[in-house]
DNA sequence: AACCAGGCGCATGGTAGCGG
DNA sequence: CCGCTACCATGCGCCTGGTT
């Protein structure tokens, strides 16, 4: 089915009343803007707290920042058919047995069906969040992450997380990003094995009620998600199955194929230039890039014409990349 | 420097249309 | 029926560009 009519139909599709992304953004600028204060651009978030959504007083001794405004049994494979569309497909190509078939099409069906009566719209059941990494190198056998830096865009409070990652070895390439082996190899900073805990359990935070994560990275399927796959296998654990991944590269490459606009590579860089977004502070670093990309995307998307939904079809899961790594070997 | 997706050009195979 | 030509779809290899 193409973009447009899928849209279309999704739009008219009753007790599913898909929001514009528009809205959506709007609601998330409004947000923004209040958490920003009236300058134009993005203020660095200066202020340490220790501790998620101010409940809890167990304090954190890591140097994790925010800012101080304010498990499904489905496959996560099935999650973009919960969301994305309004019915189920019925044919599959999967070699299972006709029974099993039917009784996993039924359950997806029954959760579809729940999901809808459940949630008015789409943006009370996803939770958008920018992300950026910074690493030691490319090669995510053998490079570490060594910040790694999230924005809801929904705002509120600690709607960021920020921080630097011990990565146990030397920082070839400070002339990148300005990290520096000294900076984060030393006490009271988070080796990863420390931090992901910790960064589960806030986006778990940021989650809404049975809802889903939709994280989102410039080439973030070459290169952000597959280090983070990595870091996480590293210590035998896995994605949690309600987390989608989007990558805004083959975004950027749609918007430069459409023309119409003067967007000159398909480069984050790129479409800073083209949005007239200034850089609060060097860019390469984690939390930067992100505020650079939270201000792009709500562009990009409008520009694209795509709806929160159309985002959740063009989103991708872990399996999606370890599913493309076996069929190439 | 590693890795991946997309674009491009080229080769190959299948099919349709036409004339002898 | 056979042979030729044109067209289209598919697959492969190579190159480029994105990320730190």
């Amino acid at each position: 089915m193409k973009a447009g009519s899928m849209i279309f139909s999704l739009l008219h599709v009753p007790g599913c009343r898909i929001q514009s992304l528009t809205n959506f953004w709007g609601e998330t600028f409004n947000n923004f803007s209040n958490t920003c204060g009236n300058n134009s651009g993005i203020r660095r978030l200066s202020s340490r707290i220790y501790g998620l959504q101010g409940g809890n007083r167990k304090k954190w001794t890591r140097p994790i920042t925010t800012n101080t405004e304010g498990n499904r049994s489905t496959t996560s494979k099935s999650i973009k058919h919960e969301i994305v569309n309004e019915t189920i497909l019925a044919s599959s190509t999967v070699n299972v047995n006709k029974t099993q078939l039917a009784q996993f099409q039924e359950i997806e069906y029954c959760d579809l069906q729940q999901e809808i009566a459940q949630n008015k719209n789409l943006s009370s059941l996803v939770t958008v969040i920018v992300f950026d990494i910074e690493t030691t190198g490319f090669s995510r056998e053998n490079e570490r992450i060594i910040e790694i830096a999230l924005r809801d865009l929904q705002g509120g409070e600690n709607s960021t997380f920020q921080t630097l990652v011990n990565p146990q070895c030397k920082v070839p390439n400070s002339h990148i990003h300005g990290i520096t082996t000294q900076m984060v190899n030393k006490p009271g900073v988070p080796r990863m094995v420390d931090l992901i805990p910790i960064l589960l359990k806030y986006v778990r935070t940021r989650e809404k009620p049975g809802g889903y994560v939709l994280l989102v990275a410039h080439n973030a399927r070459c290169f952000d998600v597959p280090f983070i796959i990595n870091e996480l296998r590293r210590y035998s654990m896995e994605i949690p199955p309600n987390w989608l991944f989007l990558d805004t590269l083959p975004l950027a490459r749609e918007l430069m194929k459409s023309g119409g606009t003067e967007l000159s590579s398909t480069s984050l860089a790129a479409l800073r230039d083209l949005y007239r977004i200034k850089v609060d502070g060097s860019a390469h670093r984690a939390m930067v890039d992100v505020d650079t990309l939270s201000l792009i995307l709500p562009r990009l998307t409008f520009d694209l014409k795509l709806t929160l939904s159309g985002l959740v079809k063009k989103s991708f899961t872990e399996s999606d990349i370890t599913y493309s790594k076996k069929k190439k070997n």
